[in-house]
DNA sequence: CTTGACATTCCAGTAACTGGAAGGTCTATA
DNA sequence: TATAGACCTTCCAGTTACTGGAATGTCAAG
């Protein structure tokens, strides 16, 4: 199997599956004697998680140790589920930090609408409004 | 003002001020004899500007932008209150992908606890349920 | 005269890729 | 046989907005 066909299999970029290997989340393959990387379906497989991981926005580290556990013979289901509610918690916070910028921003823009919008730099004007302290 | 005090002034690190100087958003400021940087008032003004906009997560991009429009004598307004608006309804699609994370993590989470936690490779672990495909 | 708190420059690293250049290989067709 | 194209390879650079650190210079106080 080719570098393109393991990317078909999986719908991760030639480039991007050669970043992993570089990265060490992927092994080194095997070389045919052309230079080739060959791939078989054990690769498929162990790309295939890290595609869904990083799919749900997981580090390339912490995929890397749960794969490593896996190539150990360590079962990585219980620090897989860690890692998926520690994630889902950042996520909440990172929600509720992207609301808390929103209303500012709608608040601000709504404020800035007020003003005259052709005061170069006086303090008639949202540029005023968005400057600290 | 020397680059501590204006730092001091703006909550900005004078790390951080070198680098937007180098980033074209600050002018070169005059020098001491010494070699040392000299700030006045207006680069006080400039830099809440710019760490106010920050604060709203604008691109030093947009930011170099509406600072180079006031250099121009143009009322910057107008373009500052389009970039609030975009980044507003950037942020609320932002806003939108991270609640759907979310619901498939704390998802694949309570389906995962379902499964024993000691299955290294098989089918039965969340691991199984991450991979894509 | 030394200590400590400043200042300077420059280099490297962060996360996870992506783009592009320069070159080698394989297959099919004219 | 020549060549076109679709692959493959490596390596370097850029993205974003900083941050850390090294090596060195300056200044004020005790």
């Amino acid at each position: 199997m080719k570098i393109q066909e393991l990317s078909q299999a999986t719908g991760v970029s030639a480039k991007t599956i050669r970043f992993y290997e570089e990265s060490g989340v992927l092994p080194l393959p095997p070389r045919k004697p052309n230079g080739y990387r060959e791939y078989d379906q054990t690769d498929v497989d162990r790309l295939r998680l890290v595609a869904g991981a990083r799919r749900l926005d997981l580090s390339l580290d912490d995929i890397q140790e749960i794969l490593a556990m896996r190539d150990r013979r360590e079962a990585p289901c219980r620090t897989m589920l860690e890692r998926l509610l520690a994630k889902a918690d950042e996520v909440a916070e990172r929600i509720a930090g992207l609301q808390d910028l929103e209303a500012q921003l709608r608040n601000l823009h709504a404020l800035g609408l007020k003003f005259p919008t052709d005061d170069v730099d006086g303090k008639n004007c949202v540029c005023h409004l968005v400057s600290q302290k």
